[in-house]
DNA sequence: GATGAATGAGTGTTCATTCAT
DNA sequence: CATGAATGAACACTCATTCAT
């Protein structure tokens, strides 16, 4: 997909990334703690370590500093998750190893997550339909790991089905992330990561034998 | 749980719980459409048909009105689950009633779940533990539910197995309100219920008889 | 011509009149000493005697105060010539009358003229030919006199002289506003008003007869 | 009149003028289109050729261009009137070509003349005199020109009234700039030109013999 | 001499909150 | 109780100017 390009004042590409380094770290850490509208611009560019005027450099408007947390994270994210989709395999072990995975990456990012999270909503109506389509585009990495196990005769299940637990496991992820004041007193991510696969698989694994049903029948 | 008191100035119980309504009707609307921050006082104020001032003799601070919001959003669902929970049963179908209920209600409710879901970050140190709260009462509600299940034998699950899974039925019941404009595309309500249903207790119920995990040991 | 409105947030028609007063007297003198663009929206409210924002319950715009400002000026530069025109003679003297009268509201308001006439351009693409339909009014009242008086036989002009006399009439004006700097130090306003009088009817008048010059060799 | 400074930190006469030169033909354009407050000194360094870091290399402050730039507008004028003077005649012809000159300068200079016009109270304290005192000096041509049809027995003025004319011709010459947007509607040039100088003349000779309308009638 | 990244004071504007009527 | 005019702290954003390279 067609990157959405902030502009910037500044023509030095290397310059450039580097300062949106600074200011996307600094800007996580103040819209984790304070949320994208209680942030000021100058708070963020002190958090960059530069001034307001040069954060101005390097980006529009505010939202171009929300946008680019949330492109950044979704970078990140998708980075770690292709490499799952890179091995070819379709078996139950590298699905459950692409949930893992994702699972942890949610944990590492924590901070961006819960950020992305609640404050894409912000983003205006020219930014936000770019973001939701990276994370649709997130949820077809999954689907393309269950259609693998499918076609692999490793699962079976309709294509409805494929695409809802795709959006499960998505869910599931970002769970972690936001509701962790909750979840962390009960589980580790450990615990977490096993017994929300095991959930999902012995649901769905079960569906291959039809022996799920059994005892409802009998 | 004790009520947190919003301070009013008038002293009238009536008249402030009518106003207040007015209110909470007004701001939804509002918070939906632009979300708390881009929401200002006076247009809650007109949107609930009185003045800046008026508005003012019923709250102390903008704040005050999102808690408020939060507060009967929760109110509302929990009212509808607890009728769930009078019928003492502890059966499968039970449980299906009361997640399609669920389900119902953060469909009907989509507008109020939306706001609260991206605007309880906002809420100050004071009453976001209070809110918080009330989300944990919720998905014990949940884990009232298959706990009595379990105990009827009609599911088998651990202490921690119940958890996890009232917490992944909440977070469905709020996904389909917040991912809606994803889920709509592929699934009606019935859909989304009947096919969530069956996952969560495919999964769950294979644990019954052991025959789930059988594929997985073979 | 219909009013170009300048929108309010306070409903109360006489107090914003009043506030709006203010407003103009403080900006005007504002304007000449530093033009529009050098004084701040905080200084206007300051001279005007209220809060900033108090200034912007009664404009919306830094530039509807400008836009304010001149068309207060027109309003009272028009009122006082709607009075000599009201006087239906064609005769030399009424347009006599009419141009000292004219020179006269110039030199009393030298400052909001000044102010008007360095700051026009800034006025934005929508209230520009407002404004400047008002100037055409202006001289179309001394097209008027100017067209009494041939139509009287008092004075023989084509319609194009007529208006560019208008033009010359209006202009000389404003001259004694914004060149005062150079013009104080050689004529009183009476003998500017006599003087340009002169010029401009002995051409003028010239026409007709030849006789003008003999009354003053005589 | 001695020369006003402006200090630069490049050494190079030669291309301290070339430089000049760039940026007040850039600015002008730009001023022209959007005033000189609307103006950036970026915009004005991209308009010469040049960067904004160059620019400063010529300039102090960004004032210093709108001075340059007035400068500049006055010495291409004052060398066209110039030659006019230059021809010691003192006859009728001479004034009425002088006059014509100035007018056709105004028309060429038209972007520069209301740039100029409009801007001039932007000048600092320091500068605005110099640049009144050049417009005095153009003033002061058009009181030789008329002096000297005086004295040549050509006109009968006296000397107030000859400073008034010449501030009048010169006052019409910048109508012709920055009126044109209601002149240009009405005549040519060139019938701007003749109809202001005949009523001018006629005015002005009438007093001499009381004659000027005979020809016309004969 | 030329460049352009960095700076931060300053600007227009908003909006939660108060309080006299 | 209700009103809405007044307030001013706070914010996003701009831009003239500097200076290290």
């Amino acid at each position: 997909m067609e990157k959405r390009e902030v502009q910037a004042s500044v023509k030095d590409e290397r310059l450039v990334q580097k300062r949106r380094d600074q200011m996307i770290k600094g800007a996580v850490a103040l819209f984790k703690q304070k949320g994208f509208h209680r942030t000021t611009t100058r708070e963020i560019a002190k958090a960059a370590g530069f001034s307001i005027g040069t954060l101005y450099e390097y980006i529009r408007t505010k939202e171009d500093v929300l946008y680019l947390v949330c492109d950044s994270i979704y970078d990140h994210v998708s980075e770690r998750l292709q490499e799952d989709l890179a091995v070819e395999k379709g078996t139950l072990d590298s699905l459950k190893h692409g949930i893992a995975d994702f699972f942890q990456v949610m944990d590492e990012m924590q901070a961006e997550v819960l950020v992305m999270y609640q404050e894409v909503k912000s983003l205006s109506k020219d930014a936000l339909p770019y973001v939701l389509k990276k994370e649709m585009e997130m949820v077809a990495m999954f689907e393309e790991l269950l259609t693998r196990c499918v076609e692999n005769g490793e699962l079976t299940l309709s294509e409805k089905q494929i695409e809802l637990i795709a959006h499960n496991i998505f869910v599931q992820g970002q769970m972690w992330g936001f509701r962790r004041w909750a979840l962390r007193r009960l589980f580790t991510l450990e615990e977490y990561i096993e017994m929300q696969t095991e959930i999902l698989l012995s649901g769905v694994q079960g569906r291959v034998s039809g022996a799920v049903a059994v005892p409802e029948k009998g």
